[in-house]
DNA sequence: TTGCAATTTAAGCGATTGATTGAATCATTT
DNA sequence: AAATGATTCAATCAATCGCTTAAATTGCAA
């Protein structure tokens, strides 16, 4: 075998890397991780990486790739099942649709679903700016379907309020993403533990009250 | 005077270094700007700053609470003035008390709304962690008296509930703030010209709607 | 003007960054 | 075993990082 693959319990160079700056990028983010951070704890050659990758940029756009497209894709899909042949889905639906392939995908994966969604967390707050560009056409693809299966789903609401509430269920999804461990500890045993199943649906329930709230006066 | 202030039309060092690393920050993020990069775009020299602040993470410090805090003592006050001689507040009185401050404030400094917006977002995204320690109480001391008047707002709704949707607004308005911007580029000219007053009223909209939203059956 | 403190400056410090090199090592085939 | 291509290695590169130093310059008071 020319691409060696766990020898013993032990994994190749390569996935190692990829396996140690998955977990570096999620507890630290994108902008202060540094190669030699990467290749100390994956116990790896700095050479190594530019060897394997090309670079450190094609290294982190990689691990976006990896994650955001699978998770994109089983958006297209899973929102393709509540609208098949024309019809309306209701906003919870849609929401159901957007949210649940996070779960979807980490649960497919091998990482712990603490490190995946900072991860997601992180990529969805550092916005458009920060995907790779080969990811763009298809983040673009999502947002005008979603967009547009919400606009079916709310009679009467005008495009522009959409993607609005859109980008507000972005937020929610970024912040609970990136910090609802912190905040997890910090409500510790107010109400009973958390799970991550209630959580999503605490997610969806808050933005489809938004989607549904009736746009009041504007003096 | 031994400060130099605006002589001619020309800021003082310390003053020019204070406006520049606002404007880089609002930018660029805390992580990613440098002290050239600064000291650069400032015409002044890289010691400057160290004379005239210590070090790069005091002047990122002063400048988080030049901004931060008295937008939380103004979230502090007119809380107060609106569940004076414990009236009950309504949802959407205190989401305007939380809100509206960060419009109180940025009339009052000499920062663009587009910079000032930028500049809290990143603190808001960057969580308490990113947050100067001296600035910590101040901001529990918020967050408490939020939840407190939240669950007097909603009765019947536990603790638990009223943080994470409390989470979930912090998230609505870091998004907004950060990347509001690009969404009103996207949507121009869809719906007319968005106005800073409607996007603070559609995010309280949003936002009330969410609190109120009846929590549904966990499976 | 002289004197002193405040400020600004150029130069450079050690440390760290991402990336590259050529030689050594490994795995596989002949 | 010998040859070959893939991989790993130590060493080093130029560039940049935050910060410091000592000298030059400035501002204000005596």
């Amino acid at each position: 075998m020319s691409v060696r693959e766990e020898k013993d319990g032990k994994l190749g160079t390569k996935e190692r890397i990829l396996e140690t700056t998955e977990r570096l990028l999620a507890e630290h983010g994108f902008e202060t991780v540094t190669l030699r951070d990467i290749t100390g704890v994956a116990e790896v050659n700095v050479a190594a990486v530019n060897y394997h990758f090309g670079s450190k940029e094609k290294l982190f756009e990689e691990i976006q790739c990896r994650y955001i497209a699978p998770v994109n894709r089983e958006r297209l899909c899973m929102l393709e099942s509540v609208t098949q042949s024309g019809r309306v889905a209701s906003v919870r639906e849609i929401l159901e649709a957007f949210m649940r392939p996070l779960l979807t995908v980490v649960k497919r994966s091998e990482m712990s679903e603490r490190l995946f969604f900072k991860l997601m967390g992180r990529c969805i707050a550092d916005g458009p700016s920060g995907m790779p560009d080969a990811m763009l056409p298809e983040f673009k693809r999502v947002a005008e379907a979603y967009t547009q299966a919400l606009m079916a789903a709310i009679p009467g609401m005008c495009a522009e309020m959409v993607l609005w509430r859109l980008h507000y269920t972005f937020g929610v999804m970024a912040q609970t993403l990136l910090h609802g461990e912190l905040l997890i500890k910090l409500t510790h045993g107010v109400c009973g533990e958390p799970d991550v199943e209630v959580q999503f649906q605490n997610m969806i329930e808050f933005c489809e009250a938004g989607f549904l709230a009736e746009k009041g006066d504007v003096r």
